[in-house]
DNA sequence: CATGAATGAGGCTTCATTCAT
DNA sequence: GATGAATGAAGCCTCATTCAT
């Protein structure tokens, strides 16, 4: 790997990305293996094909070559799920009657992003103990809530027993559709069967949640 | 080799038990926050307020420790899941028109032992990574599945590709559910709220599943 | 274990007797078992049916419990050497012709004491690694080595190389002949067939030390 | 991965190889204090100059780094002994007029093995237990004795008794035999004397033995 | 006298991180 | 830029010894 300057432009510049997607590449092979806090560097490095020492030219730190690797997915997930929340803020209610149709809305953002970033996102939710994206489940799965919670509570007009009811119910709908996610991005990796099972699992809540709206 | 006294007050009696009740909630607070493999016994016993050798005259080791703490649950769980699952064989079938009346009867049981062991299930089906108990929580989805299955594949006269669609989903939604029940009893101690949210939750799947099943 | 006083006998002192060969006899398994350094006080108790810490009223440390089970046959062991030794100054020569004769009479005294204290040599000699007995194999050599030496080299009267050389087969006999009582003691544990070997043993060396004297 | 310059010499290579040989050298000396089971690596890393965990960039644990140590020495100990054997069988019989012509032959292999890796073989003897070359001393000793035996009980057309107390005299005989090169290689490293000590003891041994076939 | 719980130092081993080369 | 040897703290666990009871 030697420096050549070639008109001005380093070449360098492409030799380093090599280098450093190829530690990002086997980092999120070995972080999705064992998670963060039992992720071995040493085994990042050997599988990256470099030495130890030579990722902290590229990284910090463990925890940095974590974030540089979930933080983009991380971002967008968080910045849909705002997309969607302030579209429902604008529309006001959603149309209760057919509440898919709205749900199908999200299908091409975040299964998008499902599709696409499979493995991150299971890091993210799953194997990031250790790190500093341990709570980031939780954050998402408030923000989930509280797009449930417009759908619960659409104005927000009620006695204090029955919101604190439906608050609850938002938040564990929220919980268990994010859990869902997780467990279908788990067991398959095949991006149509999860585009497929992700859309059962939001049939069955918007149906269930439909008929729970009912009452 | 307990020193108790006649009149039925032995101070080591209550120091050591003392001790272990200390070790054991000491663990269940470090393995709920960093998972068994992350768990450290010197964490363990600092917040027990002893010294780390001192574990090992209560726990032969790390996983004996865990297993104390987690197998009484383990086996309850179990347990209620097979008598569950008999209840339906025999059965021979659900009455789809109102599953809801089945899955009612899972919440005497099973509820139950949620709301008493909270956090014990909680270890035992997210945080048991590198222990024994590790593949837990996918026999009890196995278990949870194979009744789903008996809602969704009644006859198993179906073609090759529905079925295993109908068998992903089958998996996906026993996933969910326990998923479901874990973050319930996370987020919520009064078993009043508790029994209410497990309620709800089912009755959101059951809607969800009966309009499924009308596809 | 009542204090109880009879006529101002204390019968304490048998009972502490009592628990203090307990205590020795369980040690001299122990130590049998897996040397000085690898034997377990609590190991020892257990044996002996009492607790770990009870041992220190009886024995200062672990090198004070060796120690008292050693020692005597140590000092023993030790004595009758010297005294074989002296006995030979006194004689000032061996009669060469006759050897065995005169190493018969170690027979009365040592073997018997192979006999008597079997284990205890063993330990001595084999398993005293890590106590302050180790080194004494290599001065039981030594005194083993001065008394052959009296039989190479009576008057002293050689020159030095000879001499040096007769010295070093006189500890390196000395040596064998320690090791060879070791190696029966180890796998012998029925007297007559003990005594039998180091006969045979005393045999081999004489015939070959007579033999070798004849050069 | 060692690197390697044109021009033959290679700091790093000079470096690593003392370290190394600095390890082996301290856990040479370690073992030979202390035996397998009792050495600290902690102590071998400090008399190495370097740190505990270094160690562990040399060799894998404690038992890699004693096989290192001991396995060449164990592997051509145990090859001269089978041909030793070998011949003797295909020799058929010993000329028991003169089996010192016999034992001169294994002089010229064995002897040379012991003059060259004395430590490690008083090591491999004599302070193995707790490691995997444990049963090693046994195994040498019975193949020692196999040799012997065919010298004590030629044709093996003796009564029961007189033959078990040949068995146990062959045994015993060949037990001392190692233990007395043992000895020799302990107390000198001059390899004309070991080579002339280990004549002797031969000499010794033959002389007896012979004197004691003619009872 | 006896108990046995507790200590503290040490056992082997792993690993993120640093630094001289 | 890259190397990989070295560090040092932490991992789990054992055990002789002490001490409050």
């Amino acid at each position: 790997m030697k420096k050549t300057k070639v008109n001005g432009c380093s070449l360098m510049q492409y030799l380093k990305d090599d280098v450093k997607n190829s530690i990002l590449q086997a980092a999120l092979s070995e972080f999705k293996r064992h998670g963060y806090s039992n992720a071995s560097m040493r085994q990042i490095a050997n599988s990256a094909g470099i030495t130890t020492g030579n990722i902290y030219r590229y990284f910090k730190n463990k925890e940095d070559l974590f974030h540089e690797l979930i933080h983009p997915v991380y971002e967008k997930f968080v910045q849909y799920m705002i997309e969607i929340k302030d579209d429902l803020d604008d529309n006001c209610a959603i149309d209760t009657n057919n509440p898919l149709d709205y749900l199908r809305k999200v299908e091409s953002t975040i299964v998008e992003l499902f599709k696409e970033s499979n493995v991150e996102l299971r890091i993210l939710l799953n194997l990031s103990n250790g790190s500093s994206y341990e709570p980031v489940k939780q954050e998402l799965i408030q923000l989930a809530a509280l797009i449930l919670e417009q759908v619960f509570i659409p104005g927000g007009d009620q006695q204090d027993k029955a919101m604190i009811e439906k608050y609850n119910l938002a938040h564990m709908l929220a919980g268990t559709l994010i859990e869902g996610a997780c467990i279908i991005l788990r067991d398959h990796e095949d991006g149509e069967t999860v585009r497929q099972l992700v859309d059962e699992l939001m049939r069955v809540y918007c149906a269930g949640i439909i008929s729970r709206l009912k009452i």
